[in-house]
DNA sequence: ATTAGCACTCCTCTTAGTTGAGTGCTAACA
DNA sequence: TGTTAGCACTCAACTAAGAGGAGTGCTAAT
């Protein structure tokens, strides 16, 4: 266990490198206010503190730095929750200024709020469609051999898709086809369309329609490789501001990880509420060895998720960011809770 | 006016310096097969070049480098294009291999193969959908008062914006208002849309509808802004392959520049047809002062366009890249014009 | 238990010297 | 007269050596 002295000493070795990214040393750390005792007891402390694996030296002379271990015991233990000030709060409140309802529109401009106040890079995940389910299901046909077939699901979201049509496939055949599928499929949730059209839609449909059996195939798998959430990004090149980014190599891994959808989806694991921090290698990518990422999900309407992440060098501010995300989540799940319909 | 010597050093340094990227000495020149010539006869030859401006020095004593002047006459005199060979001409077919039809799809592919082939950055703008013509129009309500606004193209685009719906509005309003605008905007470009609106259609639908006018002006203004031609990168982080982009500033401009639509659309004009190539401080943005920008346009169909810019170093490989190019315009429009329908 | 004092470490910055690629100029040559 | 060999000169890039300074660990005094 730490002692009271421990405990203060990690506490101002991690916030002034926070502040400063520079190894810090024990006159440093005696000069603060908060601080009674002198260098060389800081000395000693933290000679334990390194010891029980909290800080670590960049070399034999130079100050300490936080370790993983470091960051990890500063993060549970030492992160008394510090309201953010009024700016912030009026910043992240111009969201919803707008009288536009649009869910896009706001997921993106939280994005780049959450960006600007954080000052590092932040991800935001649109609504899970695959939960939405189906409200209308059209089809519009443009040519004779191509149309359109649109999915209006119950929360205002648009899915579309071209496919081809089957030779001489009528108007009449059409209607059979779009009042089947609005039978049968409304109510149903994106991501069981697949299923219940397998299961039950075909056979009628194919009792029904005439049709090469393929073209309804083609119309099915259109129907399943449905996107998943949106993802947007807010001030993707703020972490070029870090020091300890100035390495060409580090961002480059970074940039080109957020291309890639799956890694990105793959950061937002595990899916519960709350406030979840994971630091340097506790992220399963290499890539973000030298990252932080803070996430968290915030609700839209009953039984829907989003989620936003915060993605900073291991010495982020976590103080400020923890606090400003649960802001953000309960402003955003309160926004879209509001005005959804069934 | 440049003797045959000249011309023929000038083209050996431009060359060079594209593959090595290093400024290029007489004795190196000397060594290449078609350089008849010692590298004293080399470097008086280049002190004339320099005098002319289409070389520089970058110290008293270093090897030449060609200047921007350079670059531009060799790329209108020196560029005799040359073939590409015949697997990068199996990459770009392997983007039509797909069965799928989608424009997004075959657009999106296209810009990341282009980034591969030539290792720099491209972008892509997709058809300008406001010049598509309005095939169907329709409103799903979602609840008493939201509902969502459909539009879908001659080209198999959708459009969709949520809007709030008058207070007590029927079903039958809704039908009403839905074969109004139907009869009236079918065949009218996106870009006609609000116009034909306000001129014709909103008093007809004063005349039938019964609602506040404020939603009607909401449900028009929401037809307005509508989304300009979507953009697709690939190869976004290319860059940082180039020696010139060891400079985290340059990399974070350009990038910064990329996120920024009317920057990057700014990159497209002008929109003539061919390939154009701007280089160095040819492009207004002083954040591309040490890039070059090739463009080009592909049809889709008729009478629209998208375009295809690739972002590189100054002394980027410009025989390749147009060549490719020239290659690429003509497949995505070959691919394009078959299958659309009006 | 705390702290002042001191020797020691090692990073960082500066300076000086060395190397080598490349130039411009002159004079010789075809 | 155009071409080329030869040579002195320039300057970036690298290396080595030394000075300065921030910070440590240890010891001894308080």
């Amino acid at each position: 266990m730490l002692t009271n002295r421990q405990l203060q000493i990690l506490q101002a070795i991690v916030d002034d490198f926070i502040m400063f990214a520079q190894p810090v040393g024990s006159r440093q750390i005696s000069k603060k206010q908060e601080i009674t005792f002198s260098p060389a007891t800081i000395r000693n402390e933290m000679a334990d503190l390194e010891e029980l694996g909290f800080l670590e030296k960049t070399h034999t002379s130079s100050g300490r730095v936080p370790s993983e271990k470091g960051y990890r015991f500063y993060v549970d233990h030492l992160l008394n929750p510090q309201g953010i000030n009024s700016r912030d709060i009026q910043q992240i409140q111009s969201i919803f200024n707008d009288r536009l309802v649009e869910v896009e529109h706001i997921i993106r401009k939280s994005a780049n709020i959450l960006s600007e106040l954080t000052s590092y890079t932040s991800i935001l995940l649109g609504p899970d469609v695959q939960r939405h389910r189906v409200k209308r299901f059209s089809i519009v046909p443009l040519s004779s051999d191509t149309a359109v077939a649109i999915i209006v699901t119950n929360n205002g979201h648009v899915e579309n898709r071209m496919f081809s049509l089957p030779p001489n496939f009528t108007a009449s055949d059409l209607e059979k086809m779009v009042n089947i599928l609005n039978e049968r499929l409304v109510g149903v949730s994106l991501e069981d369309i697949h299923k219940k059209l397998e299961a039950e839609v075909l056979t009628v449909l194919q009792q029904h329609v005439r049709s090469a059996d393929d073209y309804i195939h083609a119309l099915v798998t259109a129907t399943m490789h449905n996107s998943e959430s949106k993802i947007f990004y807010g001030g993707k090149t703020n972490m070029f501001n870090q020091p300890e980014f100035h390495d060409l190599n580090k961002v480059r891994m970074i940039l080109d990880l957020m291309e890639t959808t799956s890694q990105v989806q793959s950061l937002f694991q595990p899916n519960e509420s709350g406030i979840h921090i994971r630091i340097g290698s506790e992220n399963k990518q290499l890539e973000m060895e030298n990252c932080s990422v803070i996430t968290t999900t915030y609700s839209i309407g009953e039984d829907q998720q989003g989620a936003i992440a915060i993605i900073g060098p291991t010495r982020m501010d976590y103080k400020r960011v923890v606090a400003l995300l649960d802001v953000m989540r309960m402003d955003l799940t309160q926004a879209f809770t509001k005005n959804r319909s069934d």
